[in-house]
Parts: structure tokens; C-alpha cells; sequence
DNA sequence: AATTAAATTTAGACAAAACTAAAAAAAATT
DNA sequence: AATTTTTTTTAGTTTTGTCTAAATTTAATT
């Protein structure tokens, strides 16, 4: 696989996960800042190598082949993210698209060293799973602060939005994974929360609780 | 820099090494795996972006640009080495390809971290000198086992052919970075040595022995 | 010095992956 | 149901890096 199939890859991997009758081509141009005629192209390329099942005007979806190729590719991005953070001392925000290029290296001897060179992690910086050798993934039953209930202890196990912005937002906020957070009031009308994270009591607003993953 | 391009670079600085003069277009194609053709072409755009000098049929250098482009290439290529060897437990003889893959990551602070979570390592597990921040290479005075003395003790400070087959026939004969050797009857005829090394006696090929760097 | 051989460059073509513009199909709206 | 809008696909082009084959320059040999 090229690196652009690669990332084609992963990208329907991604959006099947909250579409999976079928990705459309517009959504993946989306998310590649690419034309849906370049996407029509390639979607042919990868049918042709059984990596997705794809029929005109009906989007695509994972063969078994495409479905493991995209999970070990997702693998390999966050067990670099885990290196980034927990052994050259990135920041969350910061490892993101260094492991964007990171995760086209070949080598899978490479990658199960480092697995276990990291302690065989489960959840990257962000919270998120990672598959292991089989491509199987841990689930965890976590749920967005903005559905999580008032006056019970939570912590914080991953986030929606992985961007910088929102990420350099958290640290602001001194919310990092494994904070425990308590819902003290809920704003009716804005859906504005006050919480309790350290002894200290801040506000968030509704967008940052549909972005934080509680459990 | 495009990861064509970069392996462009690398390959004249290897090659300028051995003829400053200028590299020749077939040389190029020959490590590249190419087609002299195709080396003309990149060489073009390669001056153009002011990496190198090129004269037709005159042969290519590199400008300053470019020599720095180069040794930071070599720097990473290096690096990843060590950490491969160090923290992933690959052995020398497997490092190389998986090397150059990681050469081609582009993050300059990435790179930095890296040096700085091996602790700033002057030397590769082939006994290559890595260049630092700024380009700067640690000369060190090392010869060939074949120039050798008879009855001197030196330590094995690197290999000239860092292959796999060669690193492979010198884990079976025991000889590693820093092992000490003693040369005990050179072979007029072949150019054969005998050999002491950690106590016990070997025989070691011209061609073993010319590709062996001591100190 | 003339000829032959080797190295290098040019010209034209191709595959991958992108693009634009136009056509076709599906979905939404009147 | 007919029309409009949106989505998707097709057709044709571009760029990057490669190739082959032919032409040209440099080097080697007679």
C-alpha cells in the first residue's frame, strides 16, 4: 500500500465507525482536503486491491482486508503518539501529525517492539483504544460529560476533539486524563456546567462536555 | 524536500565523500537503483532549489545547502539506528532498512527529543559518527584492521561494509563494537591475518579485514 | 589524430495521484 | 410528479518521478 492508500484507508475507517452503511465520497474528500473526484479514483484503486467493497453512487465500506489494514494503521499511530508523549516528552496537542507520518513506517517487528517497548499500552495520549497485534481493541465504556450526571465522581478518560486548540484548552483548565471531575450544576439554559476538578470550582460550557469523555 | 529528493541528497554526500571532485550521474544511479536518465532530471531540479551544483556532464556537488540538507538526513538515519539497536533490541545487521524509512520524518523537534532521549550519542551501532544539531561531525582517527600492526592491541571501532551478510559474519565470530583484537601472524601470500580475540585465536580474510575499522 | 567505447543528456512516453469542468445519478423540494 | 439541488462520476489535464531509445559529449584506444 502507498501512503496515500494508506490514508484513504484509515479515513473510511474512521467515518464507517459513524456511518456504517457505507462512506460517502463527499466525507472522505472532506477529511482528505482533497476533490470527490480524486476519491472516486482511488476508490476504484482500492476495490480493485479488495480493501473496500465500492459501488457507484453507493459509498464504500471496509472489506476484512481493508478493515485490519486500516487498524493496524491505526495501531501504529497511536503507539507512536504514547512514545511521543510518554518517552520524548511531547505534549498531547503536539503529537498528532508527527505520528500522521510516523504511522506509513512498514516494519511490523517495528511496531510489536515498540508495543512492547511501551509496556503493550491499550489507550494513547487522547484516551483513545489501541488495537493490538490482531487488531483487537479494548472497549471502554466512557460516556460525554455533557450526559453524565450531577453530584457523582467521574474521570476523565478521552476526549471527542483531538485538535490542539481544544486539547490547549483542557491544559488551561488543568484537566488531564484521569482528573476527576464533579458535576456541581447544570445551566438549563446554555447547558453551561460548574464542576469541581482539584477542590476548584470553573464553568464549562456545553461545548467542551460534549468533547470530554467521562467515566 | 520530497522523500525522492532527500534520497537524492544523501546518496551525493555519501558518494562526495569518496570523490570530492564532483559525483558522477551513473554513480548515483547505481546506489539509487535507477536509470541514469532519471538522475539527470532530479539533478536538474535539485540545482534549482539550489542543493546542488551541477554542470552538464561535469558531475554534481553539493552547495552548503544541500551539504547541511545531507547530514541531517545522515543525523536521523543514524539516530533511529542507535534507538533501534538500544531500545528495541534489533541487533546491527536489521536497523539499516527500517532506518531508512525514519530518515524521512520531517519533525526538526522530533529529531531533537530523539538525540536527547538516547543521551546525545556521537557514534551508530556500525561505529558511524552522527552529526549534531548544527551538522558537526566528531572526526575519530580509526584504521583499517588490514593497515594494522602485528602484536598491538586495538579495540573494533567500526565497520567500512555495514550489510547485513557482513554484520552477520561478524556476530558468529564473536566480534562487536569495542571488542579487542590482536593481530598475531599476518599471510604474505593472502593477506590472511590470525587473529586474537578474547583470548582465543581466529582467522580473518583480507576482505574481512579491510572492512573492519580498529583503533 | 582518428576511431571506438563509455558516460551523459535529450526527447518523448508512462503511471500515480491529484486537478477542473462537464455529465449523470440520487436526493430534496416544490 | 416535475423540477431543482446536491452528490457523484466521467473525461481530459497536470505534476512528479520514472522509463526507453536516440543523440550528444567525453574518455579511451588504436
Amino acid at each position: 500500500m502507498t501512503i496515500s492508500e494508506e490514508n484513504y484507508i484509515k479515513v473510511i475507517y474512521h467515518l464507517s465507525l459513524v456511518s456504517p452503511k457505507g462512506v460517502n465520497t463527499n466525507a472522505i474528500a472532506g477529511m482528505l482536503d482533497t476533490k470527490a473526484s480524486s476519491v472516486t479514483d482511488m476508490l476504484k484503486k482500492l476495490a480493485d486491491k479488495n480493501l473496500v467493497t465500492y459501488q457507484k453512487y453507493q459509498g464504500v465500506t471496509l472489506t476484512e482486508n481493508g478493515f485490519y489494514a486500516a487498524k493496524m494503521i491505526v495501531r501504529k499511530h497511536r503507539l507512536w503518539e504514547v512514545f511521543l508523549v510518554e518517552k520524548l516528552k511531547f505534549s498531547w496537542d503536539e503529537v498528532h501529525e508527527i505520528a500522521e507520518e510516523l504511522e506509513h513506517i512498514k516494519s511490523e517487528k517495528l511496531i510489536n517492539r515498540l508495543d512492547d517497548f511501551l509496556g503493550f499500552p491499550s489507550f494513547d495520549p487522547h484516551g483513545d483504544p489501541i488495537p493490538d497485534e490482531n487488531g483487537i481493541i479494548k472497549k471502554m465504556d466512557k460516556h460525554l460529560l455533557s450526559e453524565a450526571e450531577s453530584n457523582v465522581e467521574y474521570h476523565c478518560v478521552g476526549v471527542k476533539d483531538s485538535s490542539a486548540e481544544f486539547l490547549q484548552y483542557l491544559d488551561k483548565q488543568k484537566i488531564a486524563l484521569g482528573s476527576v471531575i464533579k458535576i456541581i450544576e447544570k445551566e438549563e439554559y446554555d447547558k453551561t456546567l460548574s464542576i469541581l476538578i482539584d477542590g476548584k470550582k470553573i464553568m464549562l460550557s456545553n461545548k467542551i462536555a460534549t468533547n470530554l469523555y467521562v467515566q
